[in-house]
DNA sequence: GTCTATACAACGATAGAC
DNA sequence: GTCTATCGTTGTATAGAC
């Protein structure tokens, strides 16, 4: 992450910086769900919280962290994520999605991942900005292997990860629903890595 | 309700043969929600229905059939299913199955599976007899192959076909949406005959 | 007559009481 | 172990639609 909460009371705008976050989140919200992922600007969500627009990046990194957080609640910051999947080597980059993947669903626990695929279900809307926001997002994480056909590769992969979540924390099939990580891992690992840079033609 | 029956019972054709259908459609859904999978009885909700028990049989091939039907609403019949999968080689287990699954849910059209997945994800309930039903048909699936740990194996290959059918059918994802089957078998049917036959740990 | 939806009886399996 | 009750399922005779 970048700073703790040392500008909070720079200029004194807003006492206490918890409550900027939280305008943030409900203003995008509203806007996201009015004009989309691509339609909503970070200007306009930070006009209607009262901040500046500045305060997106600053407590959220960027705009696709914002949205994860606010509109499908993702339980970490995506630039942050993306460093730790692609720190080491290539060929354990299956092993270290699956193992990221679940270690943080597992923290913030089965029923956020529940209402995120609720909502996706529910909403042509949620289904439209999570996917490119998805896209945007495992395309940069895939991108630097150096593999061909990316959107294949990054649909193959949202497959086996979404499924297993599904199955985890949404139907709850056992033993997937209460396995450690590391057995999921070994088992699953393999195929996701296949599909970065395996033949899958 | 197929009416409350005044007549005595009486062998042989009742008039309005569809009322019957509808009749046991409905009160499945009534014993499947209080009872679940298992603890619904097929005379139960034959009973409710004001029809016999072998009614089920004749109208839905089986339990699992009626409770596909009426609860999961699924586009095709478990029993025929499984002799469809499992006519073949076993070192084409896993294609068979992936091209299946397509094409039932391609025929049925995205937005049942959308249905499905909505219904699975908002309540506890149908997650529960989900979970009951797929663990009794896939373990049958793959029993006959004679593979160990079938209970994790069934688990995997359901994160990958219900992962698949996710991003095909909910989230849309490109290309996986619009591609033709085939090139999905080539690419997902290895991981899912890893998972049946495979080395997994 | 044929066709088929229906009811009833019975089978093998299984789970629990004793 | 034995007995019993109940399960899902199957076979078959029958009644009504055609």
């Amino acid at each position: 992450m970048a700073g703790e909460d040392t500008t909070a009371r720079r200029r004194g705008r807003r006492p206490g910086g918890q409550d900027t976050r939280t305008a943030l989140i409900e203003a995008a919200r509203a806007v996201f769900g009015e004009s989309g992922f691509d339609g909503a600007t970070v200007r306009a969500i930070a006009t209607r919280a009262g901040v500046d627009a500045a305060m997106v990046n600053h407590w959220f990194g960027s705009k696709e962290g914002l949205f994860a957080q606010a509109v499908l609640k993702l339980p970490f910051e995506p630039h942050e994520l993306l460093a730790e999947l692609t720190d080491g080597p290539d060929d354990e980059f299956g092993e270290r999605i699956v193992r990221t993947f679940l270690t943080r669903w597992d923290g913030a626990g089965g029923h956020v991942f529940q209402a995120l695929v609720r909502s996706v279900a529910g909403h042509e809307q949620a289904a439209q900005v999570l996917r490119s926001f998805f896209q945007s997002f495992f395309t940069k994480v895939i991108g630097g292997i150096g593999s061909d056909r990316v959107e294949l590769r990054t649909s193959l992969c949202a497959s086996q990860l979404v499924g297993m979540g599904m199955v985890r924390y949404v139907a709850q099939f056992e033993p997937m629903a209460s396995s450690e990580i590391e057995p999921l891992v070994t088992a699953i690992a393999p195929t996701v890595q296949r599909y970065l840079t395996g033949d899958i033609d």
